[in-house]
DNA sequence: ATGTCGGGTGTTACCCGA
């Protein structure tokens, strides 16, 4: 089974690069962040057309998840028991932002998830990322304690570079997100209570990304981030034989700021 | 091989988020 996480940044603009991604590489199930449609705006066809299946959630421009399989899906899930709700707190809208979405596919339970950008460390966004970290974190925690044997693939974009080796120069983070401690423990948290990082066993560091910024000419000059992980569970790391980004997918005209993620499991 | 891109709208010029 071969699995992969996208932040596609659009699927709208960017379906047929999807669809002939999928194809090259012989994707089984694939998570999608950043679909920035409503369910009724997604691509479907573009993706039933070549044999995948498609959940989706998505309420307005602004994130959307979406998991897309040829192997199945089921029990699908939209949202994480006491994921937080920003928009509870503008009123811009009552519904959860779709930041989360659930399925089985071929036997595993694949998450895929967007997390909150916290934009700046006085932004008030940033206290709901990692609020909404830890209502992940406790739910995921209790998802092993009801079943330690559950393959389950935590997939997505996290907005966290854990280490220092996973930003290009860690002097040009000090004042911004996505580095700080309280960042770095939440992401911590998650991984602490049985979910590994089953990627950069495969993919080690420096200089290994995943989400190039469009400007500064960040891509060419090679100065990117490493945001976007596959985070397993016990069951579903034994099985791992294999992991791969993407990087020629950032390349070109119509790209995405970020590459996908690959995950071979046997 | 590239000095942003998506989305949106009070739409062909700006706004916002990342």
């Amino acid at each position: 089974m071969r699995l992969a996480t996208w932040n596609v940044n659009s699927i709208r603009s960017r379906a047929d690069r999807v669809a002939a991604f999928l194809q090259r590489h012989d994707v089984d199930v694939l998570a999608l962040q950043e679909t920035k449609c409503r369910d009724d705006q997604f691509p479907e066809m573009v993706f039933n057309a070549i044999g995948y299946e498609v959940a989706h959630v998505g309420h307005s421009q602004w994130n959307g998840v979406a998991v897309l399989s040829r192997i199945g899906i089921e029990d699908v899930e939209i949202g994480f028991d006491g994921m937080p709700s920003w928009s509870a707190k503008d009123g811009v809208d009552p519904a959860a932002e779709a930041r989360a979405l659930g399925a089985t596919c071929g036997g595993v339970r694949v998450w895929s998830l967007y997390v909150p950008n916290g934009r700046t460390l006085a932004d008030p966004h940033l206290q709901y990322k990692l609020e909404w970290l830890a209502a992940l974190r406790t739910t995921v925690a209790g998802w092993l304690e009801a079943d330690p044997q559950a393959p389950i693939a935590l997939v997505g974009d996290w907005n966290i570079a854990p280490e220092d080796d996973d930003v290009w120069d860690m002097s040009v983070f000090t004042h911004s997100t996505h580095v700080s401690p309280p960042e770095r423990a939440a992401f911590r948290a998650v991984v602490d209570s049985g979910f590994a990082d089953v990627v950069r066993p495969y993919a080690p560091g420096p200089g290994v990304y995943t989400y190039w910024d469009y400007t500064q000419l960040r891509f060419p000059r090679r100065e990117g981030m490493r945001i976007d992980f596959v985070l397993g569970s016990p069951a579903f790391a034994g099985r791992v034989t294999g992991a791969l980004i993407d990087r020629e997918e950032r390349k070109g005209k119509g790209a995405s700021d970020h590459a996908p993620v690959i995950v071979d499991l046997e």
